[in-house]
DNA sequence: TTGTACGCGTTATCAC
DNA sequence: GTGATAACGCGTACAA
């Protein structure tokens, strides 16, 4: 079924039937009811191939996710299904591209093949090729996390840095004089991840200025990690009485740990960090933590991405979220353990 | 840049690059090498819309997810990952499309704008529209889950009811003699959810067939759940000794209202289920469980389609998975509460 | 190896 | 103001 096969019934020309798609000309109104019978009669839709290749844009945005092989984390789905639905919500489609490294074919497709009107790139590392790779064809783009040097681009980001200083203020004000920070894994560090460095360096600004003692240790993103991690920290450092963390998906791990060692949170042992927030919830007792605000962000980054695409001269913008620490149940004053 | 500029610099006509492009007929070896020369200089890729119209193929399958308002689950996840990856593998694209509903606009663009090749679809419904749909255009679909009638059509599906049964029949040899199913929430069972239907249908059958006492109740997909669910259960029922759950995301409240009620996993009150590797592993003690195999069936799904694509009048295939239970500490003989 | 028709919508231009 | 004609976007593949 094309749009000649409607013209043809509805006996008027193909570009008449293009005018009472589009309204981008008046059409008498009977035969604009002729033709939109026939188009409902037969369920008619342009074909997007030939619409695309006409207008010079493909109504889809990519959004590149990191390769599926390592489990996406919830906060990743969070904003996966949130950029979608966002995209909907403007009658867009979103094309998704897996693609981590440098010459990713997928990326390459989407990029060069202008399959996509502009790219929403997720887990964006502190230097990204694909980056310099998109401002080079001159392609739309938002980042979601920025790289060390993100001006002159779009972006948005979770302030790590100044949330976890904050959940390191709150231990302090507890009276915590021994915290840790458990990172996410040494690999994500070595290749430069945002969050990790960012919290790194907002924990050991708070730590300074609060004159206490922290130590960081990287941690896989799963429990079991977790678990082992923490029963390592609470062996080495026998007078750690909090610990903040990035790393959600230990958490299973490190309520095991502490559980193992005989530690009461928060009466023996005091949680913070920051988490998505079915995993502060599930987490007893539930975490006080800052809930990075998904779907929040997934909307904001098309919305930040459609002003591009629709200016794409027009001057940057970025947000940087701080969503407030949640004070639930899993801090209290320290005490010795 | 197109493929006429990449003639004209060098020196040749459209279709000679074309030939280059695509190997369906000889070039000699010079001006091969001579087009492939201006071709990485300008790193040209062929207009992926100009391409689809001509062959009348987008090189693109549509992924349709739940509406992602209400959270994806891990299993899901972990589909949609998988399907992604497998589709790059054959140089794929996927587009996503949120869609539970009919009238879906995403879900109608995608179908009606031929703006795929085919279609997996995920989330489906013992009765759904958008089969019907899918099937009255004749784009080719392969579903997750089975529809109550499923002949004629290509699925993949795990055996709800057979691994439930299992789970039972693995309960009654350890001595039980009252069990309960968790189910999923009473909404998504009212849906026609498969699962859900098929699960309970395997729990009652088995049940009878060992002459056990089973009560069923469905529950919110989400740990707060989970434990007013058990909490229930466990007043309601005092000879409970056992349960078995397809509910995933309920397994941490599940925990923390038997911790609450004083018993112990295994020793005191046996749990088993269906939950994707992680969750089942994120249980304490490790749970006892079919471990849905999300990543080959997402391999699975794009390889049925791809099958269907090419030879769409090919007797339609199924797959239904019955992963083994795994056996980690969860479930141990039945001693009265 | 090349010229060219074609796939399908869109829109500028022309005619009434 | 309304309708039709035709060129165009870009790559593909048949005929020459």
């Amino acid at each position: 079924m094309n749009i000649g096969e409607i013209a043809r019934r509805a006996g008027v020309s193909r570009s008449t039937v293009s005018y009472v798609l589009s309204g981008k000309r008046t059409v008498s109104e009977a035969t604009r009811q002729r033709i939109q019978a026939v188009i409902d009669e037969l369920d008619y839709r342009p074909n997007a191939s030939a619409r695309a290749l006409k207008e010079g844009r493909t109504r889809t945005l990519g959004l590149v996710i990191p390769p599926a092989s390592q489990r996406l984390t919830d906060m990743q789905l969070g904003f996966v299904a949130s950029v979608v639905e966002a995209a909907a919500r403007h009658d867009l489609d979103v094309l998704l591209s897996p693609s981590g490294g440098d010459h990713d074919r997928s990326f390459e497709r989407i990029v060069a093949g202008r399959r996509v009107d502009g790219v929403v790139l997720m887990e964006i590392r502190l230097s990204d090729d694909r980056v310099t790779r998109l401002a080079k064809v001159g392609l739309p783009f938002v980042t979601i996390g920025r790289t060390a040097e993100p001006h002159g681009m779009s972006w948005i980001d979770v302030d790590y840095a100044g949330l976890i200083a904050r959940c390191v203020h709150h231990l302090a004000d507890l009276g915590h004089r021994h915290v840790a920070l458990v990172n996410r894994s040494a690999e994500l560090v070595a290749s430069g991840y945002g969050p990790s460095h960012r919290a790194l360096a907002g924990f050991r600004a708070a730590v300074a200025e609060r004159g206490l003692v922290g130590v960081d240790v990287c941690c896989g993103h799963d429990a079991a990690s977790g678990e082992a991690c923490v029963e390592q920290l609470l062996a080495a450092y026998p007078q750690l009485t909090a610990m903040a963390t990035i790393n959600e998906a230990a958490l299973p791990g490190v309520q095991r740990a502490l559980a193992g060692a005989g530690l009461a949170v928060p009466g023996d042992f005091s949680v913070t960090g920051v988490a998505a927030q079915h995993w502060a919830e599930d987490f007893s007792p539930p975490l006080t933590a800052a809930d990075v605000p998904m779907v929040d962000m997934g909307t904001e980054a098309v919305a930040l991405l459609l002003e591009i695409i629709a200016a794409p001269d027009a001057v940057p913008r970025h947000r940087l979220y701080s969503p407030p620490v949640s004070l639930r149940s899993s801090t209290g004053p320290a005490r010795p353990r």
